[in-house]
DNA sequence: GCGGTTTCGATGACATGTCAACAACTGGGT
DNA sequence: ACCCAGTTGTTGACATGTCATCGAAACCGC
């Protein structure tokens, strides 16, 4: 690491173009889910892993492991969210620690309330403005980096990743 | 809108891709730059856009438009980093109301210390793991969806972005 | 020069996220 | 049966970000 290997143009352009992307787009969307939702983007991820379960259920834990959220962040946005009567927390009748999340009516009602235009904002600012063959591309080269990203460690460094489980023992 | 058009199986593959490795991405920068710079996120990029500028110093709504950040968070955030000694305030001479940033020998220390390392994580968990093509696609698609997302309104939408000016008129 | 309007940056109240500590419970070894 | 290390989810203190508001200064048409 003593000559540092800095980015060429390219890859300079490839990554100052990712982060303001990352950053207006996040804005926007969340803008417009506000809006017309009245939902903010957390409280949109919630909702809409909640509604692709079987159930409308889940472990809180197991929430927080897909989400990648840390427990506690989890914990505090479902306190809020239960006090707007989007979720509810019941007891894990196999694990006497654990609650189990569960969508209420009104949840489901407003995700698939929000759920027509957020796809469509994400096709309007994203999606459509792509060539199939760069949706491929931002396909592969995303799940590409996660991979690595996830890799049992031992990798190309001895360092882990991610808030609390999720990891090569899922 | 009556009837939604979902994100088919690749767009979905790389939307959701996208989404996890802006997750994953993040919290594994943040984590090194933190441990090996003492830096969040947030201070690399002040440190980093003042340190790129001729007298290291800009004003603060500059600043603030080239970060996409609101002047309101940028003035918190200063003061912060004032307190820990990396930057200062300065009065602007051609304007009563205004701040100048400037980089402290302390702040410039810092930057310089934690670029290469930082550089090299990027490199680690994103550029190097890409193709030459994937970074040209890379480049080429995030810098049209940023385009679309400053466009000056009336686009496909009448619905503006930006947290505070940056906008047509700047 | 003077009022009205806008811009600049700071501030306080509040929303959200992180981190460390904690109690309740599980499960395995003995 | 019992202990104990590990897991689960909650909590409180604190860091960070957002939003509305404010005073001061600049701008602008007159």
């Amino acid at each position: 690491m003593d000559a540092p290997r800095w980015l060429d143009e390219r890859e300079e352009r490839a990554w100052r173009g990712y982060r303001r992307m990352r950053r207006l787009l996040d804005l926007e969307l969340a803008r417009e889910l506000v809006q017309d939702a009245g939902l903010s983007e957390p409280d949109y991820d919630v909702l809409s892993d909640l509604s692709e379960t079987p159930d409308q259920r889940l472990r809180l834990s197991e929430l927080a492991d897909r989400m990648l959220w840390s427990r506690s962040r989890l914990s505090h946005h479902l306190t809020r969210m239960q006090q707007r009567g989007l979720v509810t927390r019941e007891e894990c009748a196999s694990d006497g620690r654990g609650s189990v999340v569960a969508l209420t009516p009104a949840g489901r009602q407003a995700i698939e309330a929000a759920a027509p235009g957020h796809v469509a904002a994400v096709r309007r600012h994203l999606v459509d403005l792509l060539t199939p063959e760069e949706v491929e591309a931002l396909g592969a080269l995303t799940h590409r980096v996660v991979e690595h990203l996830t890799a049992p460690a031992g990798d190309d460094q001895g360092r882990r990743v991610a808030p609390t489980s999720a990891g090569p023992e899922a």
